[in-house]
Order: C-alpha cells, then sequence, then structure tokens
DNA sequence: ATAAATCCTACCACCGTGGTAGGAATAAGT
DNA sequence: ACTTATTCCTACCACGGTGGTAGGATTTAT
C-alpha cells in the first residue's frame, strides 16, 4: 500500500474543512468528532498540512483551520506527496524523477518510471473541488458504473 | 511505496530466467550470482512464484527453475499480486475491489478506487516479454524522451 | 556415493505506522 | 484580569512488515 492514513486523513480533513467552513476557521475538535478519527493523530497530521501551506490557522478561543486556496486550486497529488512524502511506487525511484545508481543496466526501470507517471499523471489531474462536488466521471472515469445513469 | 523488494526482486528473478533458460533449468545461484542479490533471500521470493504456479522446478544436481508458459503470456500485475499480496494503494480497498464499511458515505472512495484502476489497467497490459524486450514506447508511453529516435 | 540443487522452518534487527500524553502559548469573550 | 478554547510542540510507545540470515532435510543427476 502506497497511501497510508497520514494520507487519506490528510485528504478527509481537507475536503472537511472546504465544506464547513464558510469563510471562517474550523477547529480540529469539530474536525475529529464529525469525522469520526482521533483528535490527537490528526493533530500530528494537520500541522503537516498547515506548514506546508496547504491551510491558515488561528490560535486561540474561536480559532481553527481554513484553506489557504480555492478547493479547484489544490491537485490530490501535491496533498498526498506533502504528507506521505512521495508518492513513488517503489523505492528505486525517488522524488522528482530521480533514479537508483543501477538504473543505467536495469531493465525493470522503465516499468516503474511508468507505473510512477500513471499515477502522477492521475493525482495532479483531480482537485479538492472534484472530491467535494463526487465528480464520478473524473475519478472512475470510463470505470464509473453509474455514470451514464446520473 | 506500494511494491516491496519482494514484489521487484520477483520480476528481476522472472527476467532472468527468461532470459537465461533456453528451455532448460535455470540454478537460484546463478539468478543470484547475475543479479548481485541475496541467494537466501531471493529463495523465499522464488518459492512464492514457484507454488503460485509462475515456474517450474527441478530438485537435485542440473536442477532449478523455468518458466510455466512463455514470457509474452504473463503480465505484470500478477506476478506483483502474487508476491506482494495486493497491489491497492490504500488499505481502504481490498482485493477484488471490496470496500470498507464506510464506503457509502465516503467522498475519497471513489478517488482512491480510480487510482486503483489506473495502476492495475497499467500494470495488467504489460507483460514480461515487454520487459525483456525493453518495450519503452509501452511502458512510458507518451512520456518516452527517446521513442522518436528509435 | 557424492555433489548440487531445491525445499522447509525458524529466527532476528530495524523502521514506519498509528497512535497517546502532557503541557506551553495564544487569542477571544466576560 | 481572568477564564476558556484553541493551536502548537515535544516526547513516548506498541505493533507489524520489510529485508534479510541460518541450518538442515530432501531430492536428483552423474
Amino acid at each position: 500500500m502506497m497511501v497510508s492514513t497520514k494520507g487519506r486523513y490528510a485528504l478527509t480533513v481537507m475536503t472537511d474543512i472546504a465544506r464547513n467552513s464558510d469563510g471562517g476557521y474550523v477547529s480540529l475538535a469539530d474536525i475529529a468528532e464529525r469525522e469520526n478519527l482521533s483528535m490527537k493523530y490528526l493533530e500530528s497530521i494537520i500541522s503537516i498540512l498547515n506548514k506546508g501551506g496547504m491551510l491558515e490557522s488561528l490560535r486561540g478561543k474561536n480559532g481553527g483551520y481554513k484553506l489557504a486556496r480555492a478547493p479547484e486550486d489544490y491537485n490530490i497529488s501535491e496533498i498526498l506527496i506533502l504528507t506521505e512524502g512521495t508518492l513513488a511506487p517503489v523505492n528505486c525511484i525517488m522524488q522528482d524523477g530521480v533514479k537508483c545508481d543501477k538504473a543505467a543496466t536495469c531493465s525493470t526501470l522503465p516499468l516503474w518510471a511508468g507505473l510512477d507517471r500513471v499515477i502522477d499523471n492521475y493525482l495532479s489531474k483531480i482537485t479538492l473541488a472534484d472530491i467535494i462536488n463526487g465528480n464520478r466521471r473524473k475519478m472512475l472515469g470510463d470505470y464509473c458504473e453509474h455514470c451514464d445513469q446520473e
């Protein structure tokens, strides 16, 4: 598995804030309660999002978090890369396409590089707004079972 | 990261056997030496491949392993699923598309399902023969930098 | 009989995952 | 000024998977 709870919860947090903000700050306690997740654990994840510039925060009473940009201006790839560190499907491919030292003679490298591209291409084209709006056609593409009826 | 050394080495083993077999059996010691990998560790991986029907084995002197089918009849997805257990990018999607219990109300599930499909679609269309033949166009697709010159 | 191989079981160090705990700093409302 | 609600920060920890290692039993060709 490539995306741990860190990345998944980060996305849950982002969508929760987007849905419940209406311009103001959303408190961590509210998010944790709504999403039924540990507030303490969420704290460590939201801290990454905040330091990474995905959120704006306000301390003290009535404080909380809100999105730094509009939902359509976040792509899923950047959120997951920030929280997970990398989305590379294998250890022999690092960030920014850097290869391992056996790369020159490795016959399987093009496979991993291709897989990496396919994954990043998919995730970078989907936005936070797509998730909030339930854009199933964009997320599931030709595999969407119900898109024809919708 | 989604594919550990288990899956990567499995693929290395399969390509090594395909290239060095010419109908006969290839010994584990030879594979380990050629690929510069621990023979003992490879043993545990090749055992999975063998039990999973990917290989045929012969014990005793002059024994070893050979492919059970032609290289073009293996797709990469099945090799990796056998060795890794699953290729699902997240824990909330299991094998065969089974979803978690919050699936009905989960707004991020279509994203993960879509990602899962994209990955499986890519890996199931590439064969062992493609890797051996260095079919960069198929593996790297539009991202292949050198395909135009080839 | 011997050598060369697969096969089988057991063991282990390390690190990432998925948390928990406690308190310090800050801001708003009274 | 005080209280309350909130973020922020540091430290800690159990568990399981990864990436091996070790030793021997079994099988087959020569």
